[in-house]
RNA sequence: GCCGGGGUGGCGGAACUGGUAGACGCGCCGGAUUCAAAAUCCGGUUUCCGAAAGGAAGUGAGGGUUCGAUUCCCUCCUCCGGCACCA
């Protein structure tokens, strides 16, 4: 047999797979010849390779090193396609993390961030990624901020950032705004203390203004998960409907309403406002039951998975609202499930015809009426179940007997000729909250003058420089109590003004970094040409947990960047790939739970190259990944046997030319295999992303070339092939080891400047194919045929196999049907 | 609650366009090597019946379409992600 085991080789010491030996001296090969860095080339054909930058929050976790791996495989294997890669890194540094460390380690958290940075950047690289590290970019540096700052300020002068009121949690203990995740049951993670909504002067931008033009592209991006522009779709929410003015007895104003269903205004009983109302907080003035009502309100935090999940609660406010329609009066009630900032802040409600109506309805005694009837004539009781469908009108006056179009619009039509409503669209989507009242951020560049107002810092005076040295408490920004940040001249009548202290949401950083990367360098413009040539990144990658948010935001930046003139791309990722969760015992790690596993103390023992492959293999990019140290050790074995099969075809010496036409049966099925196994993880790894397949095929070629034994002069060649392919199909998963082996294989290119293998057709011919015989759809038999024979001769060979007359004999076949080149089935 | 995704051997997963369910790996069992162990190599491994040949069942549960369903449709269970201040 051939001498592939190691105990019968006596393989001189040298020639044993030590991984840190070989990772040490590729990386070293990579960072000396600068391999990775890339100008602009127009001759070549361009591709950008990104992941979503990490938060450097201190150490590379596993989950990590998953998305990195699967952005850096891909720019290796589009390297080796020919293509003139780039994949840059940085740092989304702004965030809460930094301030809760220097709360908890009196470390101002600038100086918590760089070493974070210093630390993951050298983890990095120990794991052997393909980075244009001159092009970092962290995002907490003023060369970058300034950016973003600038274009503020380009956004408030076309009205696409505004300032209005809006909901904060606020703690009233620590006397600080929380964020959502550290209200726990409606009370503050460090103070306990309940936790109240309160309304705050913020600043907006206006996604909004971009609704339809963010929905319609979906249509024609087929580079994206269908899941994520379905979620985007919902996100977006656009509704058509009409706008209504019910009057309010004894109120000057009128209260309007949105409603897709128009046709069931008939069977409106009740409307409802929400806490924050006007009218709320005018029936709250009155009756002391109101206002506790409105208080308690008040106190729950403002997520809306808590609203929607919590007990719908309500009260009549004794106040009655007109039906435009029919005259009669209906109760106003305040509900807690009515949100002052969706909408108008007030619904209609129709009990009959929407689930949460009907359940309210059916819990405080409210009328339910019947407006439509089911479309196929059948009776329904809706005091039993309500009835959502489409149909048509009943019970509604002039307008009986409708379907739904021809009611929605007769009522449409009445309400605007009698100036009482409109048609119009409506958007769930709402405008992007972007000011936060937290110290780690991009200060907003705005100053606020007693005469002047709001005015924006003059675009010679940014960047407005956020001071790092700083004392950190955990009660409210400390910014406001730095005179010399806080006082400024206006810069529109130079009067003595304040600086704006609220920083920009840190989605704002990450919604434009990745054009930034094309020209990190340019101190004089936000983007440059050569953004112009890098734009749009053609394959993006990143956990599923963005897929709206950080997704929908960078979209709308890159279109505020294209109106701005700095962009011709409207879309800023071509190709998208969300990959999954790294879980252990089926939960996510986390430090709570006491399941993380640390990649640093598994590099030092395998190698990076073993805990790249493990990775790769142990499930496909966008399913979630459960860990296993067995798993990682079988990996380690693979590459162990992978280095021992090289090594003991070289020590067999010298390998001659290979001659296609002096190839036995054998020899030609193993070059069958290694051309078929070409064709399966080129599929794999260009167009399918399933690195795992990809990494099992090149496991079974390997077992094909270790179980094959000949040691003739074209079986050598035919095993050196075939080992060759192994080493540049599996590069762009273990660069390391394969950059040896490549090396060892007798080759002056260094393997990073190599060409994917290509496909002889002429290998892959084949005389006899196997077919599954099926009776009645049951497995039966197999039988060997001729790859050109024609269907009836396929039938025919099937059912002169001795299994399958056991079951077709004595029986009529009534239907054969023939499956080229795969299967039969003989129905009986 | 709403939106999106998943559920296949003891475990991770494969089956790409409706056509052989369980590739590849882990684990386990048996064998070789070893004084012994580790490491390594060889063989087996969905469950049940059977000495074997072979047969029956089987992809979260139930139903449907089809010659044929892990794959398509309906209902349900369950786990995960998001829900606008975690990033």
């Amino acid at each position: 047999m051939r001498v592939l085991d190691t105990r019968k080789t006596e393989l001189p010491m040298s020639t044993a797979y030590h991984p840190e030996t070989v990772e040490t001296e590729a990386q070293q090969y990579w960072a000396e010849a600068k391999c990775f860095e890339v100008g602009e080339d127009t001759d070549k054909e361009k591709f950008y390779c990104l992941t979503m930058f990490p938060y450097p929050s201190g150490k590379l976790h596993m989950g990590h090193v998953r998305v990195l791996t699967i952005s850096d495989v891909i720019a290796r294997y589009q390297r080796m396609q020919g293509k003139h890669v780039m994949q840059p890194m940085g740092w989304d540094a702004f965030g809460m993390p930094a301030e809760n460390a220097a709360i908890r380690n009196k470390v101002p958290p600038a100086k918590w961030t760089y070493a974070n940075i210093k630390e993951m950047r050298s983890q990095m690289d120990r794991l052997g990624y393909a980075y244009d590290w001159s092009r970092e970019i962290a995002t907490c540096r003023p060369e970058y901020y300034r950016w973003e700052q600038w274009l503020f300020i380009k956004m408030f002068a076309k009205g696409l950032v505004y300032r209005k009121n809006s909901i904060v949690n606020w703690d009233p203990v620590d006397q600080t705004v929380l964020a959502n995740e550290q209200v726990i049951d409606g009370r503050g993670w460090r103070s306990d203390a309940l936790v109240e909504r309160r309304e705050i002067p913020q600043w907006f931008m206006k996604i909004t203004a971009y609704a339809d033009e963010l929905l319609d592209e979906l249509d024609r991006m087929p580079g994206w998960p269908d899941s994520v522009k379905t979620m985007q779709r919902n996100w977006i929410g656009r509704s058509e409907g009409v706008e209504l003015t019910f009057d309010v007895a004894g109120e000057e104003e009128p209260l309007t309403v949105f409603t897709t269903r128009p046709d069931t205004l008939f069977g409106v009983t009740y409307m409802a406002v929400a806490a924050e109302h006007p009218l709320a907080e005018k029936a709250a003035a009155e009756n002391a039951e109101v206002a506790a009502f409105v208080a308690e309100c008040k106190q729950m935090d403002a997520a809306e998975a808590t609203i929607e999940t919590m007990e719908k609660k309500g009260m009549p406010l004794g106040i009655s609202v007109i039906h435009p329609l029919t005259g009669d009066e209906v109760p106003l009630w305040v509900a807690n499930f009515v949100l002052m900032s969706y909408g108008t802040g007030a619904v209609m409600a129709v009990p009959g015809h929407d689930e949460r109506d009907w359940e309210f309805a059916k819990k405080h005694g409210l009328p339910i009426r019947q407006v439509i009837a089911p479309a196929d004539g059948s009776d329904i009781d809706i005091d039993e179940a309500v009835f959502v469908d489409k149909g048509i009108t009943v019970n509604s006056g002039d307008y009986d007997g409708l379907d739904y179009e021809a009611a929605f619009n007769s009522i449409a039509d009445w309400f605007e000729q009698n100036g009482r409503g409109r048609r119009t669209v409506n958007y769930r989507l709402r405008d992007w909250g972007v000011s936060r009242q937290r110290y780690w951020g991009a200060p907003i560049p705005i100053i606020y003058c007693d005469d002047c107002d709001a005015v924006p810092v003059p675009e010679e005076d940014l960047p407005v420089v956020l001071p790092e040295d700083v004392e950190f408490t955990g009660h409210g920004s400390p910014l406001k109590d730095i005179p010399e940040f806080v006082n400024v001249e206006c810069p529109n009548c130079g009067k003595d003004a304040r600086r704006e202290t609220d920083t920009l949401d840190t989605f704002v950083e990450s919604s434009w970094y990745f054009a930034r990367y094309a020209c990190p360098d340019n101190d004089s413009a936000m983007l440059d040409e050569r953004a112009a040539y890098w734009m749009p990144v053609d394959q993006y990658t990143g956990g599923i947990e963005h897929a709206i948010l950080h997704l929908l935001y960078s979209r709308f930046f890159q279109r505020v960047m294209r109106d701005e003139g700095l962009s011709d791309d409207s879309e800023p990722f071509t190709n998208l790939l969300t990959q999954g969760m790294v879980l252990k015992d089926g939960a996510k790690m986390s430090k709570n739970k006491g399941n993380v596993v640390d990649p640093q103390e598994l590099i030092a023992k395998y190698g990076a190259d073993t805990v790249r492959l493990f990775m790769m293999f142990a499930a496909p990019p966008e399913q979630a990944l459960e860990w296993s140290d067995e798993g990682v050790r079988g990996s380690f074995r693979f590459l162990k046997r992978f280095w021992n099969a090289v090594q003991a075809h070289l020590d067999a010496g010298p390998v001659g030319r290979l001659d296609v036409a002096a190839l036995d049966t054998r020899q030609k099925d193993l070059r069958r295999k290694t051309h078929q196994s070409i064709a399966k993880i080129s599929d794999d790894l260009g167009r399918r992303y399933t690195f795992n397949t990809a990494i099992a095929a090149s496991m079974e070629l390997l077992n094909a070339v270790t179980r094959f034994e000949d040691e003739s002069e074209m079986g050598r060649a035919v095993v050196h092939e075939a080992l060759e392919a192994v080493v540049l199909m599996l590069s762009p998963m273990v660069p390391h080891i394969c950059h040896a082996l490549w090396a060892a294989l007798g080759h002056e290119t260094a393997l990073v400047d190599v060409r994917w293998p290509t496909v002889d057709q002429s290998a892959l011919e084949t005389d006899l194919v196997e077919i599954v015989v099926q009776v009645n759809g049951k497995l039966r038999g197999r039988v060997s045929v001729a790859a050109d024979a024609d269907n009836d001769t396929i039938g025919q060979q099937a059912l002169a196999d001795p299994n399958v007359q056991r079951f077709v004999a004595g029986k009529e076949v009534r239907k054969t049907i023939v499956v080229p080149g795969r299967l039969v089935n003989i129905v009986v």
